[in-house]
RNA sequence: GGGUGUUUAGCUCAGUUGGGAGAGCGACGCCCUUACAAGGCGUAGGUCGCAGGUUCGACCCCUGCAACACCCA
């Protein structure tokens, strides 16, 4: 074989799978069915999906291969606000607004834009191996999807789950449209906080003092609050204010919600622009004045010198005005929360306006129900609370977004503004009685994406249909997703499904750390810190890299920062390191952590780890084709049980990590028995045999065997972790091994055989691996190299011992090089030498001619410390009486039995070294 | 301010019912031993964040504190 060149193979591999239909679901065994959740169909691949769908795709392939019936649909979302916000920035660069377009020919460049760029996120899924049933592919806003969130609309409305009312909600000004608190980041910013003199009515030489971080708010202030038990102002509740600019009157009220010790304790309440606000509003009755216009300019309800200004040149303005007047008694800095649009950057004004509103009291009780009920598990376990916490104080939802792009309202309306909800218009005038010349027009909003999204499970399969496919494949079986939605996707996916299937979307949410970047940041395009997963599978130069990450960023003037950074961190670009790797890396840190740094270094151990296998297989190749390979265990030595017992052992490992979710166990067992058992102890164990020119060849095709179908299980136990590498050679093994399939993913899954794990065989291999440790080490220490054969002395072997040998002989003298071997009583006297004990017998290296006898000593002494240390932590249990008496039993032999052990070895040491300190 | 987590070797992290602290990478030394130098062999390195408590025994359980991270106000 060539050298391992993940290129060569990888996307061959996939094309072939694709072709063969190989990700269809079979039609037969136990469903075994995951959504994915579903990308933005005009974006691209981040670390955070190709993580999650890695994990997804290994149960997929490891369910398959165990017979299941399994489904893994794959679809994306529309993305409203993203994919409108891209188009209309192209639009931008050829000086045309979407107005200018209209309705209809703006949302038909989106779907051109989609036709253009939709395929990319399906090509990197493609490269990342995910073994998808693209066959049955959706999309939010197919006709079939569509169909779903209608029914779901005009249903809920029906039963008075869905309503329309004027509520604060958060504003994007620059997209002029409300958006979801997932799309708002607040972050700290530097700030003042302006304490404002407002003078009372009856006597306007006095006020009270109010501070405020969005002075130009107190245009819309409806009242001053202060705290009912504050004494300072126990005596102007109830008072008047005239407010200054406006010369409204505004009364002061108490509520418990102010806070008496920040600022002068007393509050302005602006209930059209602060949710807080807003409440307090309603408890108390208050007028509500709305001063912003849709872009955050002041509108008409505020004096007219303030009209038509920016907020930021009103605050500017407002704060002049009001120095003027004498009103502003301090200006002190102060940090503040500021909310900012995830999309725009702009910060988010909360804004009275008309929308649609998902009532989510009714919903949310049966899907928390179902999660007490353990009818739906979290993995881990500890996210339920997070869960619980949010369902406990879920608010409405709101579902309009001022946009074009998404699933239009299906609500129209009368020259009086009355809403009629219906699946089309048609309906609309049958069921209102309204006679087709009666004028109406639909609403003008689309819905939130995840209102979609929510429905996700079910509409894939076809719902509002009862087809075969949903009542085979749902509920589905795990959702693999991030912490970061479990209240905004998961909880409603929980509700909706609920509602209109009757059961639960999922039986299991496991949910992943977030990867982050080296320095544990959030990776973000706008940032400059993300990471391409298909730039670590096939490489980039720093060059492109560069140019890659400071195209998108939030702030241009970062270029230089995040230039800088990248070339620290990645100063020679990223090698192409190939899926397979990347994939094994991803299921390592598989961790129970909440959150995983990403670390290059890995990739590169693991991308040798690949190497690793697929040198060992070309090991075995060599050794076994064309070649006559046994076809039975009967010739088996204890090599071979031992190898067979580890790789079962192996298989139980990985079994029971993967149906724990414990990715990171299963990766690392199989790891350590390819590179520690099988590559640097069976290949060397079993090379002095095969070599060996006058051998039975019963024993050395039973070798062959070994060889081949241990190498051929361990493919099929790697596969769904490394699943174009495993493919690439288990084609190279021949038939009558591997049997007449096609291809390794519809092998069955090893299954583990207790009967096949041998403790002899163990103990037996423990035993040479100990001798030959023992030569390592003194070869190691004194520099002899393994070039130089040495003479070996056993002393003191029992009767075990010299069979062992007798029986190993061979690989024993492969292993540690002896230029001759003596057998020898303890009784006997031996020359001065270097010294390593394998339980009673002790390994002798003559000190003559190979080894200095300074380094001899400080070797026993390193040697006899360890073992003291030992004596006396061991000593000190075994004198304590209450450890005695109150420990378990095995316990208290074990350290009995250790303690005698110890003994005799420091008694054979001391004496290694009395014997060599004479010299 | 509330909530949830994290703190173990130079770095990144395991440590599953409390019973002799582990891995990978990095460092150091030796070796082109016929699958692999993307390799082999060996070595060094840790009062397990701090302070108490429970226990015969604590990285693990309890309490408090500190630092950091994320989520929610």
């Amino acid at each position: 074989m060539d050298k391992y060149q993940p290129k060569d193979f990888e996307e061959k591999w996939y094309q072939r799978w694709e072709q063969d239909k190989n990700f269809a679901p079979s039609g037969d065994g136990t469903p075994f069915s995951i959504a994915i959740p579903p990308p933005n169909v005009t974006g691209t691949l981040h670390m955070g999906h190709a993580f999650q769908h890695s994990l997804v795709d290994s149960l997929i392939r490891y369910r398959r291969m165990k017979g299941d019936n399994t489904l893994w649909q794959m679809g994306t979302d529309h993305a409203g606000i993203a994919t409108q916000l891209v188009v209309t920035e192209q639009l931008a660069a050829e000086n045309i607004t979407p107005n200018q377009l209209g309705r209809e020919n703006f949302v038909q460049k989106i779907w051109e834009w989609k036709g253009k760029s939709g395929g990319t996120i399906s090509k990197q899924l493609r490269r990342l191996g995910a073994s998808l049933h693209w066959e049955t592919e959706r999309f939010t806003l197919d006709d079939g999807l569509s169909r779903a969130v209608l029914e779901v609309f005009v249903r809920l409305y029906e039963e008075g789950l869905i309503y329309r009312g004027k509520r604060l909600v958060n504003w994007d000004p620059i997209l002029k449209t409300s958006i979801s608190d997932l799309e708002v980041v607040a972050r700290e910013e530097d700030g003042h906080l302006w304490h404002l003199r407002y003078p009372l009515a009856e006597d306007s030489k006095k006020f009270v003092v109010v501070a405020t971080t969005r002075p130009e708010t107190m245009l819309g202030d409806t009242a001053v609050a202060v705290h009912p038990e504050d004494q300072r102002y126990k005596d102007l509740v109830g008072k008047t204010i005239v407010l200054p600019l406006t010369n409204r009157a505004i009364p002061i009220i108490s509520d418990e919600y102010v806070d008496q010790d920040f600022g002068s304790g007393c509050v302005k309440i602006t209930p059209a622009h602060d949710f807080n606000d807003y409440d307090m509003g309603v408890r108390h009755n208050l007028e509500v004045i709305n001063i912003l216009n849709e872009d955050a300019s002041i509108n008409e309800k505020a004096p007219k010198k303030y009209q038509g200004m920016d907020r930021y040149e009103a605050r500017k303005t407002v704060l002049r005005d009001l120095e003027e007047m004498g009103m502003i008694e301090k200006i002190e800095p102060h940090m503040l929360s500021v909310p900012r649009g995830e999309r725009s950057g702009v910060i988010i004004e909360p804004y009275l306006s008309d929308q649609w509103f998902v009532k989510t009291g009714p919903l949310a009780v049966p899907a928390t129900e179902k999660v007490k009920s353990g009818e739906i598990e979290f993995i881990p376990k500890n996210y339920e609370n997070t869960f619980f916490v949010w369902m406990k104080d879920i608010q409405d939802w709101c579902i309009s977004r001022q946009q074009w792009w998404g699933h239009r309202i299906p609500a129209w309306y009368d020259k009086e503004g009355k809403a009629y909800v219906g699946r089309d218009e048609q309906e609309v005038r049958v069921k209102n009685k309204l006679p087709d010349d009666y004028w109406l027009e639909q609403d003008e909003d689309v819905l939130d994406t995840w209102f979609s999204s929510a429905l996700w499970t079910f509409s894939t399969l076809g719902w509002p249909d009862r087809t075969e496919d949903l009542k085979t494949f749902h509920p589905t079986s795990v959702m693999v997703t991030g912490h970061d939605i479990i209240s905004f996707w998961v909880s409603r996916m929980i509700m909706m499904t609920l509602k209109f299937v009757g059961e639960v979307p999922f039986k299991k949410v496991y949910v992943t750390g977030m990867v982050t970047d080296a320095d544990g940041k959030k990776q973000s395009k706008s940032k400059g810190n993300g990471l391409d997963p298909l730039d670590i599978i096939e490489g980039i130069s720093l060059e492109d890299l560069i140019v890659k990450r400071t195209a998108n960023l939030l702030q241009p003037r970062m270029a230089e920062r995040v230039a800088k950074n990248t070339s620290r961190e990645f100063p020679e670009g990223i090698q192409a390191f190939g899926t397979d790797a990347l994939r094994f890396t991803f299921y390592s840190i598989a961790t129970r952590s909440r959150t995983i740094r990403f670390d290059m270094n890995r990739v590169e151990g693991y991308q040798h780890f690949c190497n690793k296998l697929w040198n060992a297989a070309n090991f075995v190749f060599i050794n076994t084709n064309e070649q006559e390979v046994g076809n039975s265990i009967s010739d088996y030595d204890v090599i071979d049980s031992w190898i067979v017992s580890e790789l079962n052992h192996t298989i139980e490992l990985v079994t029971q990590a993967m149906d724990n979710y414990r990715f990171d166990l299963a990766a690392k067992a199989i790891y350590e028995f390819v590179w520690d058992e099988f590559c640097d102890w069976y290949l060397e164990l079993v090379k002095p045999i095969l070599n060996k020119p006058d051998i039975n060849e019963q024993v050395i095709q039973a070798k062959r065997f070994t060889l081949i179908s241990i190498l051929e299980q361990t493919l099929r136990l790697s596969h769904p972790f490394l699943p174009f590498l495993t493919e690439e050679i288990w084609q190279k093994i021949p038939r009558k091994i591997r049997g007449e399939g096609n291809t390794v993913m519809n092998q069955p899954y090893p299954l583990p055989n207790q009967s096949l794990i041998n403790p002899r065989a163990n103990s037996d291999v423990t035993w040479i691996k100990e001798v030959v440790t023992g030569i390592r080490n003194i070869r190691g220490e004194m520099d002899i190299s393994f070039s130089i054969p040495i003479p070996i002395i056993f002393s003191n072997g029992s009767n075990i011992d010299k069979d062992r040998f007798h029986k190993f002989q061979l690989i024993l003298e492969y292993l540690i090089k002896p230029k001759e071997i003596i057998w020898a009583g303890v009784e006997d006297d031996q020359p001065p030498s270097s010294t390593h004990l394998v339980g009673e017998m002790q390994l002798l290296v003559p000190l003559k001619g190979l080894i200095n006898k300074e380094k001899e000593i400080s070797r026993l002494n390193k040697e006899i410390d360890r073992k003291t240390n030992d004596q006396s932590r061991t000593e000190k249990k075994l004198n304590n009486k209450n450890f005695l008496s109150k420990a378990p039993k095995e316990v208290v032999n074990k350290e009995h039995e250790k303690i005698i052990e110890i003994k005799s070895a420091l008694e054979k040491l001391q004496e290694q070294r009395l014997k060599i300190e004479s010299l």
